[in-house]
RNA sequence: GGCGAAGUAGCUCAGCUGGUUAGAGCACCGGAAUCAUAAUCCGUAGGUCGGCGGUUCGAGUCCGCCCUUCGCUACCA
C-alpha cells in the first residue's frame, strides 16, 4: 500500500466554475483518488478556493459586498457545486485562512533569512478616484501605434504592439472608468528566482515522470532565464506582509501575491484537515521531513498553471531550505474550448458547473469530460458531440445492456439469478479477454492517461455486450433453458464488474447499478480477480430492474441548448 | 515582435526515440440478430498525414522556408 498525495490546482473565488476549469484539474484529481483508494491506497485529496488577487476585490466590488463575506459565499457555493459534481475530497480549504496567512508568513521569512527576497522600489499605475494601484490589465488607452481605442495596458489587441500603460493616450481605468491616473513608487518584495535556477533545473531534469506539455512549459521558462518575481501587492484583502512578527514597515497597506500564497495553500490547506480530528490526522507525514519521504505526490493543473507548479512554488519549498515535499507527477492539461473558443468566465461564455448539473446529472458531464479530457491538445466541446458521446457510450452501450440483460432475465425467470448449466468456454474466453482488458485500464488510470483509460472501459462495455450476442440466451432458452440461465447469470454477474470498474468516473450511476443487485456495500472494491467476480452472484440472488440509466439527449434539446448557450451563435462578443 | 503549441479520414482525437498495406470512436453504407432506452453485434468504405523543398535505402514522424489557428510574453489568475 502506497501514500499518494494528490491536489487540485485551486479554483478561483470569483464565481462557478466552467467546464474548462473542471476537466483541467478538480475532475481528474478526484478520479485519480477514487482509484487509487479502490486499490487500497491510503489517498489524501486537497483542493481549496483561490481568494487572493484584484479579481476577487473587483468582483467584490461588483457585488456589492466586503470581500471577505464575498469570498466566504463564494467558497460555499464552489463547495457545494463541487460537491455535487461527486468531487470528493479529504478537505476543500481556502487560502485566506488562518493556516495559509501562518505558513505563508514562514516561507517569506526562509526566504528572506536564505537571501532570496529582496525589496524593490518600481513605478505603477495609481487610480485616484479608485483609490488603487491598477495592474496592467485593469487600465485602457489609445493604442500609440495604431490608434485603436481600447488597448489594454500590456498590449494592443488590434495590433499587438507590447506596450507599457504610460504610453497608452487618454488611459483610463477599466474598474472605474476614471481618467484619473498617475504613476507612483511602490515598494515591494521580489523573490529572487534568478539565483535558484541551478536547482530548479536539476529538480525539473529529476521528474521524469512529467509530462512532455509539463517539462516543456518548465524548461522554456528556465531557457528564457528567470526573472526575479515580485511577491507582494497594493491590496488590502490578502496576507499581510510581517518582519520579525509585526507589520513590516512600508508594508502596511500591502499583502503578498496571490500566486505567492495559493500553492502554499495545499499545504496549508492539509493543516486545517489534520485539526479537524482531535490529534489523529498529521499534516507533516505528509509534507515534510523523513515521514513523507515515501509519499508520491500527483499535483493536476491547467497548462496556465504549469509555470508556477514547475518553477515559482519549487523555488519557495527549495528556498525555504526546508525538507518540504514536491510534486513527483505533475499531470497538466490542454484547454477544453467552446466551438473554437476559450471558455471564458469574464465573458460567461461556455457551460458553468451549476448550469450543467441543471441539465443533467454529474456522471453524464464525468464521463464525457474524462473520456475526451484536453490531454495531447486543446480540444472542442460541442453540443452535438457531447450528446453523441452520452447517448453512444452511456445510454446505448452501457445503460441498455443493465436495461436489456435485466429485463429478459426478469420476464423468463424471474427477478432473481436462475438456476441450471454451468459455465463453459464462452465464459473462460469472456474471463480471460476481460481479465487483460482490465489490466490495461488500471495501467493507463495508473499512467494519467484518461483518454485511453476511458476508451479501454468503453471497449469493455462492447465485450460484454459481444459476449451476450453470442450467447444470444434469448434464442438459447427456447431449445436449452439451462444454456440461457448460465448466459443471464454470467451477464448478471458482469453489470456487476460494470459497477465497479466505472466507480471512479461515474461514481452515481455506479451505486444505482449495485443497488439494482442488492449490492450497495460493494462500492469502491477492485474486481482483482475477474473469475472470482464473475462467482459473486450466485443462484437465487434477487435483482430489481432500475430505471433506465442515462436518458439520451434528443435533437430538441441540442437545438435548445445551443441557443440558451450561444452555442455556434457565440463568437466576439 | 519574441517564444511555444497545433494543423492526420465528414466530426472528435491516437500515432514513443523515422521502418512492412496510417489507427480508434462517432457519423455513413451493407449484413446478422430481435432480449433491450429503434438499443446490440459483424463487416465494407473513407485520408497524396496544411503547402513547398531537403536529409535518408526509407518521413505523418528529422531539417529549412511558407500558410493558417491558438496560447504565453512574467503586475489577470
Amino acid at each position: 500500500m502506497a501514500r499518494i498525495l494528490i491536489t487540485s490546482a485551486l479554483p478561483y473565488i470569483n464565481g462557478v466554475k466552467h467546464l474548462g476549469n473542471l476537466v483541467g484539474s478538480m475532475l481528474p484529481a478526484d478520479v485519480y483518488a477514487r482509484y487509487m483508494r479502490m486499490r487500497g491506497h491510503e489517498v489524501l485529496a486537497i483542493c481549496a478556493t483561490d481568494e487572493h488577487g484584484t479579481p476577487a476585490e473587483l468582483a467584490a466590488l461588483e457585488a456589492g459586498q466586503d470581500v471577505a463575506d464575498y469570498c466566504a459565499e463564494n467558497h460555499e457555493l464552489q463547495k457545494k457545486f463541487g460537491d455535487a459534481f461527486g468531487l470528493e475530497w479529504d478537505y476543500f480549504g481556502r487560502s485566506s485562512g488562518p493556516e495559509n496567512h501562518k505558513l505563508t508568513q514562514h516561507f517569506a521569512e526562509l526566504l528572506e533569512a536564505n537571501g532570496l527576497i529582496e525589496e524593490r522600489t518600481d513605478q505603477q499605475v495609481y487610480s485616484i478616484d479608485d483609490a488603487r494601484f491598477l495592474p496592467d490589465r485593469y487600465i485602457e488607452g489609445t493604442c500609440p501605434k495604431c490608434g485603436y481605442e481600447k488597448a489594454r495596458g500590456d498590449q494592443c489587441d488590434s495590433c499587438g504592439s507590447l506596450l507599457d500603460p504610460v504610453d497608452l493616450i487618454d488611459a483610463y481605468s477599466t474598474v472605474s472608468g476614471s481618467k484619473n491616473l498617475e504613476v507612483r513608487d511602490t515598494t515591494h518584495l521580489y523573490l529572487l528566482q534568478s539565483k535558484m535556477v541551478p536547482e530548479i533545473r536539476e529538480l525539473v531534469k529529476s521528474r521524469t515522470d512529467w509530462s512532455p506539455l509539463v517539462s516543456s512549459i518548465a524548461n522554456k521558462w528556465l531557457d528564457e532565464g528567470l526573472h526575479d518575481r515580485c511577491i507582494t501587492r497594493d491590496l488590502k484583502w490578502g496576507i499581510p506582509v510581517l518582519k520579525d512578527g509585526k507589520p513590516r514597515p512600508g508594508f502596511e497597506d500591502k499583502v503578498f501575491y496571490v500566486w505567492f500564497d495559493a500553492p502554499i495553500a495545499y499545504i496549508a490547506a492539509t493543516q486545517e484537515w489534520a485539526s479537524h480530528d482531535g490529534g489523529n490526522r498529521h499534516w507533516e507525514r505528509w509534507w515534510y521531513g523523513e515521514e513523507a519521504k515515501d509519499v508520491s505526490y500527483v499535483q493536476f493543473m491547467g497548462k496556465d498553471n504549469v509555470p508556477f507548479h514547475t518553477v515559482s512554488f519549487p523555488v519557495t519549498l527549495l528556498g525555504s531550505h526546508e525538507p518540504w515535499k514536491s510534486a513527483d507527477k505533475i499531470k497538466g492539461f490542454n484547454w477544453l474550448n467552446w466551438y473554437g473558443d476559450k471558455f471564458s468566465t469574464s465573458m460567461k461564455r461556455g457551460v458553468f458547473m451549476d448550469q450543467a448539473l441543471d441539465l443533467l446529472p454529474a456522471d453524464y458531464w464525468r464521463y464525457y469530460l474524462m473520456a475526451n479530457a484536453p490531454e495531447g491538445s486543446d480540444t472542442t466541446f460541442t453540443w452535438e458531440h457531447f450528446a453523441g458521446v452520452v447517448n453512444k457510450d452511456l445510454a446505448d452501450v452501457l445503460g441498455n445492456f443493465v436495461n436489456r440483460v435485466l429485463r429478459f432475465t426478469s420476464s423468463k425467470f424471474g427477478d432473481a439469478l436462475p438456476n441450471g448449466g454451468a459455465a463453459g468456454p464462452r465464459e473462460a474466453a469472456l474471463t480471460e479477454d476481460l481479465s487483460k482488458s482490465v489490466a490495461a485500464y488500471a495501467a493507463q488510470l495508473e499512467a494519467l492517461e484518461f483518454r485511453k483509460a476511458f476508451q479501454e472501459l468503453r471497449g469493455i462495455w462492447v465485450q460484454c455486450n459481444e459476449y451476450l450476442t453470442e450467447a444470444a440466451p434469448w434464442s438459447a432458452f427456447k431449445e436449452d433453458p439451462d444454456a440461457a440461465a448460465v448466459g443471464v447469470r454470467t451477464a448478471i454477474n458482469l453489470i456487476r464488474i460494470y459497477a465497479l470498474l466505472a466507480w471512479p468516473v461515474i461514481p452515481e450511476t455506479s451505486k444505482r447499478m449495485l443497488k439494482a443487485l442488492g449490492r450497495e456495500g460493494d462500492a469502491g472494491h477492485w474486481p482483482e480477480t475477474i473469475a472470482e467476480e464473475l462467482q459473486v452472484l450466485k443462484v437465487g440472488d434477487g435483482f430489481e430492474i432500475p430505471d433506465v440509466l442515462f436518458q439520451k439527449i434528443d435533437d430538441a434539446q441540442i437545438e435548445e441548448w445551443t441557443v440558451r448557450f450561444g452555442g455556434e451563435a457565440s463568437g466576439e462578443e
